[in-house]
RNA sequence: GGCGCGGUAGCCAAGUGGUAAGGCGAGGGUCUGCAAAAUCCUUAUUCAUCGGUUCGAUUCCGAUCCGCGCCUCCA
């Protein structure tokens, strides 16, 4: 299936760093690295490239609001996606490669189109990509070019483009722009929009690649753009997949930053909600249905996955560090329907259903003392597999301050005597505290609450 | 208006031309010094509406209604 045997190259949709990205955003993100993730676990080499958009309208607006030079402003939100992407594990990209960085690529690829026909200049130095010149503009997003004609609302500063759904290549600098401004064979100026993705996904990833990524919003001008200008320059075909991510919704409506219906994933943390918990309902509904952000299903996610916690930690006793032996007959049916799901298109719901069965009927089989170590065993690599795939089963260690070790050391030292009165006096000590003990067969079991 | 996605139990959400996965919630049982947790069982005669094809449709076809997105800021 990949072009290049073994190895499966994929572009994916950034962020454009005027501002710390919401958790619409990271659906995208979050979907993005469980393709990558199946696509290992399949065993193929995967090179995704990640752009970081830190030169547009919007980075150059709000750099100057804040009165900082447009590296510095970029750089703290650059900064604040990576923090927020390890928050979700999601496994870093082999490329992060910013715009900033890849000018002179994209004036190389600039020219290559001007060489070919397929760009001209317009009064006042910008460029833009005739689209007159390229008829298959529009397959993507199967839209049709006489209905664009009709009716489109044309912006008074764009009267210099032959077509209104020509779009700038290279905009010239004007007042706006500060002191953001490059050197060019037009003039001082910037890059538009989408030729970053071209020039990127080309020097990391070649003329033509596999999958293409983003969001359902990008199909339109933005990856439509992309596929015009990458293929006009190399004439071969750009990517050979895309897949598109459904929105996050709020309330029925899509998250976005100018509607201002956003979280962020600071926000939610802040409530309380862990990474993890936030990564479970991004991922928990298949990528190409909308999605409706709520913070009860967050509760719902928290719950499932204290189920999983539960099970997994029953297994890990139950094997006791034997070999793995043979899967059960019901994991191996889990398993098998687990890796059809994810084949079939990441049928995400599928494939978590086959989990949940799976713990269902390990509980059962360990409630009937029908495991044997080097089956547990067995089921513990299983679920090692399957959270290579999702990221999400394997709970985060969390460390015991000292002084709530201290605590609980008292109290088992009081329950052992059967002092229930000062076992409960010191559970409540400790919850003081933050955290939350359970009585289980094995002792007890601190939580943070 | 054009293009696209969706309407399945209280909520979220898979799915198939042959009679509805899973998660959360809820109810019941077990366990337990108490608490909490956990675990097991139960929980849609029905898949937006109306027609059609068929032995049989939630699944195919047609129409209708509703929600959302894109149509040059947007993951």
């Amino acid at each position: 299936m990949p072009l290049e045997a073994g190895h499966a190259r994929m572009y994916t949709c950034g962020p454009t760093v005027y501002n710390v990205a919401h958790i619409g955003n990271f659906r995208a993100y979050v979907f993005e690295d469980l393709l990558r993730r199946w696509l290992t676990c399949k065993g193929l080499r995967v090179t995704q490239v990640m752009n970081l958009t830190d030169v547009d309208d919007k980075t150059i607006r709000d750099s100057q609001a804040a009165g900082k030079p447009l590296a510095d402003f970029t750089a703290q939100y650059k900064r604040a996606f990576f923090e927020d992407i390890r928050a979700l594990n999601i496994e870093p990209a082999e490329h992060y490669p910013a715009a900033t960085d890849h000018i002179p690529e994209m004036i190389e690829l600039i020219r290559t189109l001007e060489d070919k026909g397929y760009a001209y200049r317009a009064g006042d130095g910008s460029v833009y990509f005739s689209i007159a010149k390229w008829p298959s503009y529009g397959k993507l997003a199967h839209l049709d070019r006489e209905g664009m004609r009709s009716g489109v609302r044309v912006a008074a500063d764009e009267y210099e483009k032959e077509n209104v759904a020509d779009f700038a290549l290279w905009k010239a600098w004007d007042e706006k722009d500060g002191d953001v401004a490059w050197e060019s064979p037009w003039g001082r100026g910037r890059p538009g929009w989408h030729i970053e993705c071209s020039a990127m996904s080309m020097k990391y990833l070649g003329p033509s690649f596999d999958i293409h990524t983003g969001g359902v919003d990008n199909i339109f001008p933005h990856h439509e753009d992309e596929i015009a200008q990458s293929e006009a320059a190399n004439g071969k075909p750009f990517a050979a997949y895309w897949l598109h991510c459904a929105h996050l919704m709020v309330d029925g409506q899509k998250m976005s930053k100018s509607r201002g219906n956003f979280h962020t994933l600071r926000d939610v943390l802040a409530r309380g909600h862990t990474g993890r918990e936030v990564r479970f309902e991004l991922l928990a509904t298949h990528y190409r249905a909308p999605l409706n952000f709520t913070f009860a299903s967050l509760e719902a996610a928290r719950t499932a996955l204290r189920r999983v916690d539960e099970f997994t930690a029953r297994l890990d006793g139950a094997a006791g560090g034997t070999a793995a032996g043979d899967l059960p007959g019901w994991a191996r049916a889990a398993a098998e329907r687990f890796e059809a799901a994810m084949d079939e298109d990441l049928n995400i719901s599928a494939a978590l259903a086959a989990l949940f069965d799976a713990i269902r009927e390990g509980n059962a089989a360990l409630d009937a003392g029908a495991l044997d170590p080097a089956g547990a065993a067995a089921v513990q690599a299983l679920f090692r597999r399957w959270d290579a795939a999702l990221g999400v089963l394997e709970r985060p260690a969390e460390a015991v301050p000292a002084g709530v070790q201290a605590l609980l050391d008292k109290r088992q030292a009081a329950r052992a005597a059967k002092d229930w009165a000062q076992s409960d006096a010191l559970r409540d000590e400790i919850a003081v505290l933050g955290w939350a003990v359970k009585d289980t067969p094995k002792g007890q079991v601190a939580t943070k609450a």
